[in-house]
RNA sequence: GGAGCAGUAGUUCAGUUGGUUAGAAUACCGGCCUGUCACGCCGGGGGUCGCGGGUUCGAGUCCCGUCUGCUCCGCCA
């Protein structure tokens, strides 16, 4: 039996009896020498055989890398021999008594060493030889212990953890579902969960006034580097608590955890910051605060400008105009660069981009170098230098266009200057925001920025719905370095309201009804004040071991088409199971 | 649905204006080396240039289509 893991022997005693067991990561032969690297899922250690070992090295002469093998043996420091300063087990080497070879290996597909990258498709493909690379393993070590310190925390505050149903019923908002078809109820589908929304309520209605899961959610949309079809919820609610007091323990428990694993203190209490104060000056209602350069607003001076570009942005209600600062960028930013960057702008929607570069802030208009100094008069450039804080050296960019545009664009800008000059501090930096608007108009729709079932602060139905869009919702979102890590609200509880909340939405009453007519009973029966907040695990988890990509947090990811390379899913299914599900396939093609 | 990048040895990549037998590193196999740890040195084996079509005397290279991976926009209440 293993008594210890590779990772755990630093701390032993030198000549401690241990017995390892794991993969050889690598081996080497010196004259009659043999080194074995020993890997397991804490760390890697030095075997050392030599050749008057009889058997043992007889033994170690048979092995080849990613061969399993169990090793007995003692502890001996040889700190003068050990260059590689990487290895956490560098100082150490065990002395083997004895090796068993527990398994052989044909020739790994990958190379596990990690020196050298290996591309995503073969990583996939063969996940489970991805999975034994120590950085992969420290990752979804690192996972499981978030979600115990998240655990530990809710179990402790009296949280009950729960279960809710995978095969539920489809939703007509939000994202597409994925949908199961019923044998026993031909013709009709099952969805899985977008997230357990309104299950939790219920179980608050069943009196269940603390409940939390850590669950699997399904959306039917296409990926990101940060977004999976299936990914993983902290899912909480609460009942008879108001969103200062869940804020509150939501940031405790959050604190916690970047404490236990990261020993990293968090701001006590987290900031606020307004939804509108967000996509003013950071163009973002995630804004990573790392960064310090706020978009600034310069509707009134650029209404006065002769340029039609900046003046009809800045007198269109829609519109704005706004410009971002790049400290000293003048000298920095290339021509081409700034071609580049407008480039970069036009995905967002921005149709252009115009900037100056302020060679000489005291010189005025000669001072400027910039396509558009020949549009603004001595006093305008004047009020946007002053707005904008600019001195000699620095770079403008602006934006101008609709403020959705703008403020895309912009703020993407802003993080990609901040990256290419490495102007991001290396603080953390969690905040609230706060104050969402509760509806959205969309091509004359009305959409609900969190969910229907979030509580606006009016309550009132009738003067909700008089101006549905100037009221403001009971919603929070936890956003840490420019990452939304988790987001809720304070619920409706009251049928009524939740009525007319469907109402604006355009959910007619037959539909809310059909769609959501057991929640709108169980609202009846005497339903307590609730809220609650959903955290992505799966992207905290990411942003804490600094992962470039949400596969790397994930054991079995799926690839940017929702497949799995592994067991090459989805996969086409026999004709029987069609046949016994009632379901005709239309879309053949030609080649079959 | 759209844009960009990539696909050549087990792996990571190079491959010029279209031109002889497609290279390197690493991994693998054999040999040498008694303190290596990305060791070093010598030798060896290893290729459906993603797939299909086209242009051409000749295509890894040019053109068209298609598939796959990654990133972004749309989408993700």
């Amino acid at each position: 039996m293993r008594s210890h893991y590779c990772g755990e022997l630093p701390s032993l005693a030198e000549g401690s009896e241990v017995s390892i067991a794991g993969w050889v990561h690598r081996r080497r032969d010196l004259g009659g020498l043999i080194f074995l690297q020993i890997r397991d899922r804490e760390g890697i250690v030095q075997v050392t055989i030599e050749p008057d070992q009889g058997a043992v090295f007889e033994a170690a002469d048979q092995l080849r890398s990613e061969y399993v093998v169990a090793i007995k043996g003692r502890l001996r420091n040889r700190p003068e021999n050990m260059i590689n300063k990487d290895m956490a087990t560098g100082h150490i080497e065990v002395v083997a008594d004895s090796i068993e070879l527990l398994n052989r290996s044909e020739t790994p597909a990958i190379l596990i060493d990690g020196h050298e990258e290996v591309s995503e498709e073969t990583r996939l493909k063969y996940r489970y030889l991805d999975l034994r690379r120590p950085e992969m393993a420290h990752n979804l070590i690192f996972r499981t212990k978030v979600a115990q310190s998240l655990r530990r925390y809710l179990d402790d505050s009296g949280f009950l953890e729960m279960e809710t149903p995978i095969l539920t019923k489809a939703t007509p908002e939000g994202a597409r579902d994925y949908l199961v078809p019923s044998r026993t109820h031909k013709g009709s589908f099952f969805a899985l969960p977008q997230s357990p929304q309104l299950f939790k309520q219920l179980l608050m209605m069943s009196g269940f006034d603390r409940y939390y899961q850590i669950v699997r959610c399904f959306r039917d949309e296409d990926l990101r580097a940060d977004r999976q079809p299936e990914f993983t919820q902290l899912d909480i609610e609460t009942s008879f608590v108001d969103e200062e007091s869940l804020m509150s323990m939501m940031e405790t428990m959050i604190r916690g955890v970047y404490k236990d694993l990261l020993d990293v203190e968090l701001a006590n209490p987290f900031p606020r910051m307004s939804y509108a104060e967000a996509m003013e000056k950071y163009g973002s209602d995630k804004p990573d605060l790392r960064v310090d350069m706020p978009l600034v607003t310069l509707d009134d001076i650029m209404q006065s400008v002769d340029f039609k570009v900046f003046n009809g942005p800045a007198n269109d209600d829609n519109g704005r105009v706004a410009a971002i600062k790049l400290t000293g960028g003048a000298d920095k930013v290339s021509r081409k660069m700034i071609d580049e960057y407008t480039k970069f702008v036009g995905v967002y929607g921005a149709k252009g981009m115009a900037f100056i570069k302020v060679n000489d802030r005291a010189a005025g208009l000669e001072g400027l170098q910039s396509p558009i100094v020949k549009f603004l008069s001595a006093e305008s450039a004047e009020a946007i230098l002053e707005r904008m804080g600019a001195e000699s050296g620095d770079i403008l960019f602006f934006g101008s266009d609709t403020s959705k545009v703008v403020a895309d664009a912009l703020g993407a800008l802003r993080l990609k200057l901040a990256n290419d000059f490495e102007l991001m501090s290396s603080e953390w930096k969690p905040l609230w925001v706060v104050d969402f608007p509760m509806f959205e108009e969309i091509d004359g729709h009305m959409h609900a920025l969190h969910h229907p079932f979030t509580s606006p602060r009016e309550l009132d139905p009738a003067a909700l719905k008089a101006d549905p869009t100037g009221t403001v919702s009971r919603a929070y979102d936890m956003v840490i370095n420019g990452t939304e890590v988790g987001g809720g609200s304070i619920r409706i509880h009251d049928t009524h309201l939740q009525s007319a909340v469907f109402d604006i939405l355009g959910i007619g009453e037959e539909e809310a009804t059909e769609k959501f007519g057991f929640l709108l009973d169980a609202l009846k029966f005497g339903c307590p004040p609730h809220g609650g907040i959903a955290f992505g695990l799966d992207r905290l988890v990411m942003l804490m071991v600094e992962a470039a990509s949400i596969r790397d947090v994930i054991a079995f990811p799926k690839t940017t088409t929702a497949s799995c390379p592994l067991t090459s899913a989805p996969a086409k299914v026999s004709e029987a199971q069609l046949k016994e599900l009632n379901i005709a396939l239309t879309a053949k093609k030609e080649a079959e």
